[in-house]
DNA sequence: CGATTTTGACCTGCGC
DNA sequence: GCGCAGGTCAAAATCG
């Protein structure tokens, strides 16, 4: 598909994954088991639907909705958390002979032992026996899962009672046999994706931008994990972050693997991620990884000191080249890799947002790229040094590669109208955006969002939100400040005017909205168990609420499908069944703030949760006070979200 | 009118 | 030191 380059813009004006993931990276670990635990649910929902309901794909393996909607929710979501915990499991894989194309490299082994076993463990499905032969190693996936759980102190979710025994589920899918063909079919799946994340990566490596210090790299969890050759190095330490995410990767080689200087440096970082508890770790955007939302934290350890200097400069400036000399070098970056909708218009549809609002305030052609750059600043609040870049990968244009340079010093933006500048739309935009939406119509419905098996190219379907040109678009625009990625103005947003955000499958809204909320929850109990942590948590809600919405597919045949998986919504009923995703966030922004804040009703679907589960998912300790105090009424989604979902 | 996007010019970092 | 490429500025255009 030719691009042009307003796709560019549009996307970022749609919004991309600034920091999708846990507050902190400690808490990275009980994001997986959220995440399980979430899965679990869902499986367990499913099943009993299927029962209940005949719905005949609720519980079947091989179905490809229920399962595909939680592959698309939680591997995606906490695809880094998972890899970490699989991190040692990549030596067994590789050590194990396996035959299947999994194991073709340790990351690749380990990236699809992860989506297996998600998707295996979510369905019931067994994995293909190359992976089952990694089996053996699943108990240390769990213990490094269970480590990295007791690890985050402040992870309300990681506890024995939530787990649940998820881990040991996990364990008996893992080595469960698979029939042949399925295994065949991972298998080709399986390559695909090495292919195109090894693709990614060495385009990554390749990038100018990309300051790696050996420093970084560390062992594995598990000592008998063989060291990559040196020829490999910085591939491998990329493929570290690729698959951990920056963040609480960072923490563990600060903490354990570093040298003190590494650790005291990347302490220091505004971008670095640490356990501190201080104020640029709050501004820290998350690491967790939202699906094929990829997260590469480059930082360089040479020239620390300068780099440290560097940042505070940019932060106290407020401004990072207007005054004084333009330091770009070895400066803090954080890359975010996240796919474009992979139908539609992939160059503005199914983008997350970060929620924060951006400015374009340039774009420049990339030598070598026939995708352009744009460059981004925060508009959120006058002397904000954050900045993001955005371009397609040169290799995959379905990917955007989001650089995101300094950080925000000021909290969320707190009135939707403060971020109602972004959404702007010229006629000949308006003209472009009419035209694929013409264009696109056929095909979006009946284009698969998710298949069963993982087989997308990045574990998850985020990328394949392609629903209408503009649904994620509206959402942005009510989220706030999101903007069309078409790098031309405006697509986006005013959206209730567009001629295709009818197309919206009017259960996907509660679905969406329900795995939002889900995510959302997790940075809200964040927040609630620290004020000190609001700045993160109003982030990572953010990050994972626009990548909630993103993942999730809006196609008319997946409807009965989503219908299961919106049960997945544990307490936090108030998913809006029925009403089109549009609308819900739409009217979700209308709403009375006391039911915003306090439950709001509860949808049927919601209530068939018992008050147990409930109960034990955290839904009697709500506190209000501890949830976000979003001033306005756009941001009480976000707020209102968090508020009742637990999980 | 205010905010954003576009776009050419300028500045800076980096490799040679 | 030079040239290239990337990053930013700022004026003009555009939009609501």
């Amino acid at each position: 598909m030719e691009l042009s380059d307003g796709d560019l813009g549009a996307v970022v004006r749609a919004g991309t994954c600034s920091s999708l993931g846990s507050v902190t990276g400690s808490g990275g670990g009980g994001g997986l088991l959220n995440s399980m635990v979430e899965m679990e649910t869902h499986r367990q929902n499913n099943k009993r639907k299927a029962t209940e309901t005949g719905f005949p794909g609720a519980a079947s393996a091989g179905s490809s909705s229920p399962s595909s909607v939680l592959q698309c929710n939680s591997p995606s979501l906490l695809l880094s958390d998972i890899t970490k915990g699989l991190t040692g499991l990549a030596g067994s894989c590789t050590a194990s002979n396996t035959t299947g194309a999994a194991a073709a490299d340790t990351e690749g082994s380990l990236h699809d032992v992860c989506q297996l076993g998600y998707s295996c463990f979510n369905t019931g499905k067994a994995p293909p026996p190359p992976l089952a032969s990694a089996s053996s190693a699943s108990s240390s996936f769990f213990s490094s899962l269970e480590s990295a759980a007791i690890d985050s102190p402040r992870n309300p979710f990681f506890n024995t009672q939530n787990d649940g025994g998820l881990s040991e589920a996990f364990s008996r899918n893992l080595s469960h046999p698979q029939k042949p063909h399925q295994n065949h079919h991972h298998q080709l799946q399986q390559q695909q994706q090495i292919q195109k994340q090894n693709s990614l990566i060495s385009e990554l490596l390749s990038s100018s931008s990309l300051n790696l210090s050996r420093s970084r790299l560390r062992p594995g969890p598990l000592s008998s994990v063989e060291q990559p050759p040196a020829a490999r190095v910085s591939q491998d330490m990329i493929k570290e972050d690729f698959f951990q995410g920056g963040s609480s990767s960072l923490n563990q080689r600060s903490s354990s693997h570093q040298s003190a200087v590494d650790s005291s440096t990347s302490d220091q970082l505004p971008g670095s991620h640490q356990s501190s508890p201080s104020r640029d770790d709050h501004m820290t955007p998350t690491t967790a990884t939202l699906g094929p939302v990829k997260k590469i934290e480059a930082s360089s350890n040479i020239k620390q000191q300068q780099q440290l200097e560097d940042s505070l400069d940019y932060g106290s400036h407020g401004s990072l080249a207007s005054k004084g000399p333009k330091r770009r070098k070895n400066q803090q970056k954080r890359i975010v890799c996240v796919p474009v909708a992979a139908s539609g218009r992939p160059t503005s549809e199914g983008l997350p947002s970060d929620l924060w609002a951006w400015r374009k305030y340039g774009q420049k052609p990339i030598k070598g790229s026939p995708f352009p750059r744009g460059y981004y600043r925060c508009s959120s609040s006058k002397g904000c040094s954050a900045r993001k870049q955005v371009e397609r990968s040169r290799t995959d244009p379905s990917m955007l590669i989001i650089t995101y340079t300094a950080e925000h010093n000021h909290p969320w933006p707190s009135h939707r109208n403060a971020l109602a500048g972004s959404s702007r739309m010229s006629s000949l935009d308006k003209v472009t955006l009419a035209q694929e939406t013409a264009n696109i119509k056929g095909s979006e419905i009946s284009e698969p969002v998710a298949v069963e098996g993982g087989d997308t190219p990045h574990g998850c379907q985020l990328g394949a939100v392609a629903d209408s040109p503009v649904n994620s678009m509206e959402h942005d625009n009510d989220m706030g400040g999101m903007e069309d990625p078409d790098g031309s103005p405006g697509g986006a947003t005013q959206a209730p005017t567009s001629p295709s955000s009818t197309t919206v499958n009017a259960l996907d809204g509660g679905n969406r909205a329900q795995d939002m909320e889900a995510q959302l929850d997790v940075a809200a109990d964040h927040s609630s168990s620290d004020h000190e942590l609001f700045m993160p948590s109003q982030r990572a809600v953010g990050d994972m609420a626009v990548a909630v919405r993103g993942m999730l597919p809006h196609h008319h045949h997946h409807s009965n499908h989503l219908q299961g998986a919106v049960q997945l919504g544990a307490c936090g009923g108030r998913s809006s069944l029925g009403m089109q995703d549009d609308d819900f966030f739409a009217e979700l922004g209308e709403l009375p703030d006391s039911i915003l804040m306090f439950g709001g009703p509860r949808t049927g679907v919601m209530e068939d949760r018992s008050d147990d589960e409930c109960g034990a998912l955290g839904m009697d300790h709500v506190d209000p006070y501890n949830l976000f105090c979003w001033s306005s009424s756009g941001s009480h989604l976000e707020s209102s979200s968090a508020s009742n979902v637990v999980m």
